[in-house]
DNA sequence: CCCGACCCATGCTCTTTTTGTATGGGGTCG
DNA sequence: CGACCCCATACAAAAAGAGCATGGGTCGGG
């Protein structure tokens, strides 16, 4: 069954005329004669009782007439909502992010994009970093954020945010009566590191300046799971600043004091052939992010 | 949008391949690739994204594919449904009756016509017996059931019941005290005379044998307002057998006792040209009443 | 590294469907 | 009784659909 012939047969019997609604429908009255003639002969049904001054339905038309009517605005609505989820004003984003980065301004971003796409489901991924990768090459998620990325074929990033960095130490440790750390003063601290070493990456420029060799202790999963051995008390972490935002046990947080500025990254990773509306919705999200948070947050840290 | 396209559509989406879809579809690729092309063009949206091994749904495919499958569904269902009313195991049947017509054996009749079409809303319509013939003409009702008929253009009527006659007596009224009455008992006594005149009009030839002339008293609209009447106290009537049905406050009935026999018909009528199932399984009905209670009925009465 | 297998896309032709024009039969109204 | 309006049909032109042949691309195996 053609829509399109049931919607000339609403139009029919509207018009309770096949050549008024012929007029309507901007068709001659012979085609539409003959398309009410096929669509009861499909449906093996006579539609219509012809009288000298029209048509009139019959039971089963006036059945049909009813669904019909049901059936067309089903389809219609279905193809805007189809075309909202073309065009990125409905459906689904699915996101990777790891570890501290969902402590980061994730939540702002994904606010700020939410408001502007109240009918797109966010779906956020908590996955390691290479992992990511793969999802992003299979389409399993559009956009992943991450710290230090590497080079990786086919997939691009740009920087979404730069954060000042934080030693987290165990209330215990002298060095929290300090009211900031300099380098120096962890010299021969046992240090926590984390798996993808964002930190110590983010920090290799002013580690060589210093001479400074880190003894690392523990090896922790990601950042936030190094705060938790520092709360055990397994040793000292260097930590972003969106660390703040969680409040452990016996956990302090003091200022690195550096004489170069020593900054910590946030990217966002996506893939390079990838040009759905919904990734560059979120890209200009982030962009306007830049923009917005970038230059003060670089300057002078908002968390305390 | 064609529905033999959204079928395309969802059986692409299922084999994710154009290739097996089409052989599926018992087509060959190239249409189906086209047909597929054209749904995205109709719709503005890309619906599949092509890889090497085939064919893969974008999130707006997805979303259509959640609704072909309703949309399908849906009109499946409507077809069925329209079906079921041309052949009359759906719908509505609408019946005219008048007055005591309904307390004959209509109750029973639609309860058989019921019970072989479940899903057919019955809707009794209450009207004096000459719109009936109106209705009956603009096809407002199928069928109209009545005592007296006379002939007119395009309607036919068979007969459905005959019953005997009984005589309406208040209870003050001396004859009250006979076990039945004969027609000469009613020389002198005010009888109660309804608009149709059904009655008088059964009894024409045993009137005239007796040359009885009636004594009218009073004109009721029907003859279950007769029978009011007589319980009211303004005198005798003539009631067919169905009539006993009512139980009204100092109203007797006492057979009526005649010479010859006579009997009171219900018919039923409906128009020549019409051939609905709707109608000729009704009328089914009314001969399957008719084979089975007839007889007993015209002989020996029933009920008390 | 190339070759065959498989995928989708496209150009071309033939068939089927759909449309418009012209026309006819039947009913209604002045 | 003739003008008028309705629906149905015949016929030709236009459009859409289906199949065949073919091309570009990717993936695996020799």
């Amino acid at each position: 069954m053609d829509v399109r012939r049931l919607k000339y047969f609403i139009v029919t019997a509207e018009e309770r005329s096949i050549s008024r609604a012929a007029e309507r429908l901007h068709i001659t009255q012979p085609p539409l004669t003959r398309h009410i003639q096929s669509l009861e002969e499909e449906l093996g049904v006579l539609l219509f009782t012809r009288t000298s001054w029209g048509v009139e339905l019959t039971q089963a038309g006036a059945a049909l007439l009813k669904h019909a009517h049901n059936i067309s605005a089903h389809i219609e609505l279905a193809t805007e909502q189809i075309r909202r989820v073309a065009t990125g004003q409905a459906g689904r984003i699915d996101i990777g992010v790891f570890g501290s980065a969902m402590l980061s301004i994730i939540p702002k971003l994904l606010r700020s994009f939410s408001a502007t796409h109240p009918d797109v489901k966010v779906v956020l991924h908590n996955t390691p970093k290479e992992r990511q990768i793969g999802a992003l090459h299979q389409g399993r998620i559009l956009v992943a954020f991450d710290r230090y990325l590497p080079e990786f074929p086919n997939i691009t990033s740009e920087l979404v945010y730069r954060e000042p960095l934080y030693v987290a130490l165990n209330q215990s440790n002298p060095l929290a009566q300090q009211t900031e750390i300099k380098l120096d003063d962890l010299r021969n601290e046992p240090l926590i590191d984390e798996q993808d070493q964002s930190v110590f990456i983010a920090c290799r420029t002013l580690f060589k300046r210093h001479s400074f060799e880190p003894i690392v202790a523990q090896k922790a999963g990601d950042l936030i799971a190094a705060t938790i051995m520092v709360s055990g008390g397994f040793g000292t972490a260097l930590v972003p600043e969106s660390i703040l935002n969680l409040q452990l046990p016996n956990v302090v947080f003091r200022p690195l004091a550096t004489d170069v500025e020593c900054l910590i990254d946030l990217h966002c990773a996506y893939r390079k052939d990838e040009d759905s509306r919904l990734l560059n919705d979120m890209l200009d999200c982030v962009r306007a992010y830049q923009r917005d948070q970038l230059p003060p947050a670089a300057g002078t840290p908002t968390a305390a």
